[in-house]
DNA sequence: ATTATTTAAATTGCATACAATAAAATTGAG
DNA sequence: CTCAATTTTATTGTATGCAATTTAAATAAT
């Protein structure tokens, strides 16, 4: 006797738990996040600033997945911050650098413990931790350019 | 020589690739669930209701990880498209129930081919996905209570 | 019974996400 | 060169997510 709504079982999903982690996730990241007077989104813009210091808004969004009608408004608020500046390139006005200011740079300090403290909260060892990590960016990789 | 910010990189993040995956998950499902004028969210609402056919809205969030915030103009929204009905519990008029009508019903009979479709632009091995869905449960179970 | 507490939804306000479209600048074909 | 196609952002509109607050109902304590 097949049920042939099987497939369309919550607990059956693979994309539900993925989903929700994801939130529980983020949602943990909050009370560190907020001393700091950081969105998570805003956080991992951030860190990408960190490491690259001058970016367009275009290489942004592809290291990120995400498009300029998510960044525009968030890089406009960490902009208000004085997180960053945001200025038209010269040698093309179509394109917007993004550059981390002097105080943007100074949070790095300040957010050096968060991933310890986020690792501590995860119930993953690290050999778990490693397999989600890689079946994570498998699964991602398997998406690019097929969209 | 120690990077003192070893932790703020992107790449050494688990929680981006979980973020990044998780919303290209759902983006797979955007042309499927748009001939059903469903979205993400409501299919999964629709997912649990089309198991247990009413339920309150306490007990939806609690299934969905999800609150009255964004499960109150949700299901206003699936109660406009036909698909559900709310009224107050008489036991309880605290409570609102929440119920598949026969439209609702009839959409899963239509969803039906969407988890095959969707394994098969997963590129991982039904192992690999086993894996991954013992993982995120693991992470997500590891956060209940800790809030 | 009356009041204080608790509980379940709804509401409010803010910040994403993202598709679709528009606007401005650049590039390329003829 | 010149105009059409392309590229990069910005804007618009819709739908979440979620913290915080409010409202209404039920329960508990006295």
């Amino acid at each position: 006797m097949e049920d042939e709504y099987q497939g369309l079982h919550l607990e059956n999903q693979l994309c539900f738990p993925l989903y929700a982690a994801s939130r529980e996730v983020i949602k943990q990241y909050r009370p560190m996040l907020d001393e700091l007077n950081l969105t998570y989104t805003q956080y991992i813009t951030l860190m990408v600033l960190w490491d690259k210091q001058v970016l367009s808004v275009k290489e942004l969004g592809k290291i990120l997945y995400l498009d300029s009608g998510t960044l525009t408004p968030l890089l406009k608020s960490l902009e208000s911050k004085g997180f960053v500046t945001r200025s038209r390139s010269r040698s093309d006005e179509r394109v917007l650098l993004v550059e981390l200011t002097p105080a943007g740079l100074a949070l790095r300090d300040r957010a050096k413990g968060i991933p310890g403290q986020m690792g501590a909260c995860v119930r993953l060892s690290p050999e778990e931790a490693m397999t989600m990590y890689r079946l994570l960016y498998k699964l991602l990789d398997g998406f690019s350019g097929v969209k």
